[in-house]
RNA sequence: GGAGCGGUAGUUCAGAUGGUUAGAAUACCGGCCUGUCACGCCGGGGGUCGCGGGUUCGAGUCCCGUCCGCUCCGCCA
């Protein structure tokens, strides 16, 4: 420990340079612990307790007193000099280290009652840390991880500040979209009947600020969306967005590659792979099952449709020959000293994304053929198609090969999640960080449920390379200029170049099967801003909780929000979302069909 | 909307097959010890077993419902 580590971190008030043994200083903080021995009372200021223990000595009779009535947690004040800890007491090992402050003055702050848990316990059920936030916030590694978010978006400022980007608030009052996530409602006193929304994001307003002549935009932006939640999903969560115009493609895949290098480097240290990678979406598809592949994980599918064709085993030969359908393998080197019972937990696994079961085969002897594959299946596939198999998968002895068949998205879905499930048990991952460009997107996909095209990523995204007219013959085909960045298996950005042309917005909005008239009422601001010489323009958001997850190997985005929500969307702390006044409900012009103590079951139903 | 796991002192948990007064650790309070730092020793207080209903002579335990927390599917332009 250094003179600077300590003067750094217990804020000396001595003169800077003072030499350290006998310099007085003050410490204020909690009291972490109060330990009597030989006559002393030791107290372990939290925080500073990396540095030394606060030592009360019964030479100071008053002083003494009222160091005995210390209690943990209580708030004080101390002024002391820091000496060496005496002969013999030293141990190098423990957290207070070697010198000690021996106090001189102490002032109780506050008082506290004893804590609903112990700091010191990391076993607290989330549950409780959330309803006492404020109290498991003074833990060394939550106080950690908000300086790290906090350095990490300070970092990607000075960045965008340096380049010239301006911040710029936009409204969180703001208008429904029909497409996307479910909006946060807020209804207006003024008009009766009508709604505000709570931005999904502030994509339309940031274009229109390209159109205003604002050409490079950022602002930290809290988002809402109103679904379900999950550990890397909350339904108000931060982005970092931002926006540009006369940047193509490749300049702002560029700078943002910089961007993020930058941070990693002034938050963690780390230094990322670079460049990052670039694979079109067909790939990462093909070979991952993911839009947002683990490139940690060297596991990858393998296409053997065609091996199927003369296959008389249906499991194989229906989806092999269904142009919706895919065949893939996953080897895993070494799989064959999975059990039964892994292998039966790994089926269950994938049941989970619509698997109706989990082929597999265990690679004994490559050189023995047929007989050197242990397999359930093997009986049903030709010697031809099982060669071809250990072929393209360059399967070797100790091998295990997963199977899927089935409509595309469902093998994607399933082999995609048990590559990277296997991939956690079996230890395989590979690197601290594996970043990635997901790019050339389809401009749409077709949704079954609604029976339409809808936009894959949002009806803003420009196409690439093609005409209004060529687009409209056929949306199938269009890709779009979009992209996502991909870190360990989390999609942390993703962003486009946009529509500037009203002629193009309008052959979007037709392929989406989005009216004239509704698209007019939902986006005709959006309509008549193309009109007046838009620039073209494109940019990106990052979700910021999620990257400060990762920065910090959380494993869920609670870990890293000081005020997070549960599952249900509420607050345990404040207990949002809460009940109103009938006053307030009539001001708003909304009234309970059921009296709001009855609504706490979750049966009133509220209307306009 | 669906699947799985969980809910018992302040906290973390244990309580096979239903059976006397529901335990442990830790925290808290009191006493002792005294250069300790996960200190140690002795003692004490602390429970609507999430909630509601049912089965039973008897329910923390079995059944039904419900609420809450977590993970996941759907959903998340």
């Amino acid at each position: 420990m250094t003179t600077a580590d300590i003067m750094y971190r217990t804020h000396l008030s001595a003169g800077v340079g003072a030499p350290l043994i006998d310099s007085t200083i003050t410490l204020a903080g909690w009291v972490q612990r109060r330990r009597d021995h030989g006559g002393v009372i030791f107290v372990d200021l939290r925080d500073h307790q990396g540095i030394t223990q606060v030592v009360f000595d019964p030479d100071d009779a008053a002083l003494f007193a009222q160091a005995e009535r210390l209690r943990n947690e209580w708030v004080i004040q101390i002024t002391g000099r820091v000496r060496p800890r005496p002969e013999g007491t030293v141990n190098p090992n423990l957290p207070s280290g070697e010198v000690e402050v021996y106090v001189s003055e102490m002032q109780v702050l506050n008082r506290a009652e004893p804590l609903p848990f112990q700091l010191d316990d990391e076993d607290v059920s989330e549950e409780v840390r959330l309803r006492y936030r404020y109290i498991e916030m003074r833990r060394t590694q939550f106080q950690g991880r908000l300086k790290q978010r906090a350095r990490m978006i300070a970092s990607m400022r000075r960045f965008l500040e340096n380049e010239d980007f301006l911040e710029i608030e936009t409204p969180i009052l703001t208008k429904a979209t029909p497409e996307g996530a479910r909006d946060y409602l807020v209804p207006s006193r003024t008009q009766e009947h009508r709604f505000f929304a709570l931005p999904q994001s502030p994509q339309l307003f940031k274009q229109l600020l390209m159109m205003g002549g604002c050409n490079r935009y950022y602002q930290i932006a809290r988002c809402f969306r109103d679904e379900d939640l999950r550990a890397d999903r909350q339904p108000e969560f931060t982005q970092l967005d931002i926006e540009t115009s006369f940047m193509g493609e490749e300049e702002i895949k560029q700078m943002m590659e910089a961007m993020l290098c930058k941070m990693v480097k002034e938050t963690t240290g780390d230094e990322l792979p670079t460049p990052f990678p670039r694979l079109n979406y067909d790939d990462v598809m093909a070979r991952y099952g993911s839009d947002k592949p683990d490139l940690r994980n060297p596991l990858e599918l393998v296409e053997v449709a065609d091996l199927m064709g003369s296959v008389e085993f249906k499991v194989f030969a229906g989806p092999a020959a269904d142009p919706q359908g895919r065949v893939a393998v996953m080897k895993v080197p070494g799989g064959n000293e999975l059990t039964r019972k892994q292998i039966d937990e790994y089926t269950a696994f994938v049941g989970r994304y619509g698997a109706r079961g989990l082929a597999y085969i265990k690679v004994n002897d490559v050189s023995a053929g047929r007989e050197g594959l242990q397999s359930p299946i093997t009986k049903f596939l030709p010697d031809d198609a099982l060669a071809g198999i250990v072929e393209r998968t360059g399967a070797a002895n100790g091998d295990l090969l997963f199977f899927g068949a089935d409509k595309t998205d469902v093998v994607n879905a399933a082999l995609g999640a048990l590559r990277d499930k296997v991939a956690r048990d079996l230890n395989l991952l590979q690197g601290k960080w594996a970043p990635l460009w997901v790019e050339d997107w389809p401009m749409f996909e077709y949704d079954a449920d609604s029976k339409r095209w809808v936009a894959l990523h949002h009806p803003f995204t420009a196409p690439r390379d093609v005409t209004a007219g060529e687009l409209a013959a056929a949306p199938e085909k269009a890709r779009a200029q979009a992209y996502d960045v991909v870190l360990n298996g989390f999609e942390i950005g993703g962003g486009s170049v946009r529509i500037h042309q009203p002629e193009m917005q309008s052959a979007v909005f037709t392929a989406l099967a989005i009216e004239e008239t509704e698209a007019r009422e939902k986006f005709g601001f959006l309509l008549d801003a193309l009109k007046y010489g838009c620039p073209p323009h494109g940019g990106i958001a990052f979700g910021l909780d999620r990257l400060a997850m990762l920065l910090s190997g959380a494993d869920s985005i609670r870990e890293v929000i000081a005020f997070p929500k549960t599952q249900t969307a509420s607050c345990p702390l404040t207990e949002a979302p809460g009940e109103v006044s009938e006053a307030q409900l009539r001001d708003l012009h909304i009234r309970l069909r059921v009296k709001p103590q009855v609504a706490a079951d979750g049966q009133a139903e509220v209307t306009a």
